[in-house]
DNA sequence: CCGCATCCAATTCGATACTG
DNA sequence: CAGTATCGAATTGGATGCGG
């Protein structure tokens, strides 16, 4: 029997978590999400409820969301055209592990903060040390 | 009495999670998570551990990952030098929230996988179309 | 209103060479 | 063994202008 106590995940599987995470780890792709969570909306409301996204950047991710099926863009030929974006159920089945991520962030980051502090301020302390250090090799 | 059936994240809190995800979800970030947490290694056993990652790329994410006290660094000065790495509880903190990423990402992959197809099938469909289309403006 | 195309700056990353 | 330094290629992203 092998052991079954530590899950061991394969590098195959780790690569299609990284393909996950390269669709939904860039800047605005969780923003978007979650405010598609809440309702669909326009191209031009989600710009705006976004904040600094650009609008090459806004298009760009919508539709590489909309290309892995996570949401769904709905064209109405009017004058002024309308497009509405909503989260498909895929991309709503998505919201629960982001979910716990989000828990983490929120819960975590002091603590991250601290330890980016800690670690900055070591490295300067270091750059201040002399060169020579060690007498007797 | 607001809605309190769906949870409304504001930009804010989204922001500090898409800082975690700029964190993991780069492209060695999580493989080297997952090794590491099946157990702690030294940097060539890393490296060919992962496939693919190269000294520089290697040495960088594991910097970031140190700085943000997710892994830990311990060096023996022996010779040849030795170091390794390892997880902090910090970092082990994140290997539950990267669980359930991950299972989506098992689970839902192959549907992703047609998504996209389907989509790239459609874009070079209307490329076929004529441009004119309509007559009657 | 929605979004594509182009240009340009900044960043990222692999390859290579060198150090303690 | 475990890095650092440097360089060029590739990718990314903002700004701007045009088109349906």
């Amino acid at each position: 029997m092998l052991d079954t106590k530590t899950v061991h995940h394969p590098t195959s599987e780790c690569l299609k978590v990284t393909e996950v995470l390269a669709r939904i780890g860039d800047k605005w792709s969780i923003l978007l999400i979650a405010r598609l969570g809440e309702r669909s909306m326009r191209f031009n409301e989600l710009r705006r409820s976004v904040e600094g996204v650009s609008q090459r950047m806004l298009t760009l991710t919508l539709r590489g969301l909309e290309r892995d099926g996570l949401i769904m863009r709905t064209v109405t030929s009017s004058i002024p055209p309308r497009v509405d974006y909503a989260l498909t159920p895929l991309g709503r089945s998505l919201l629960a592990p982001v979910e716990e991520l989000t828990k983490w962030a929120l819960e975590h980051r002091p603590t991250v903060e601290i330890a980016r502090r800690e670690f900055d301020a070591k490295v300067a302390d270091d750059m201040d040390e002399p060169v020579i250090s060690l007498r007797r090799g």
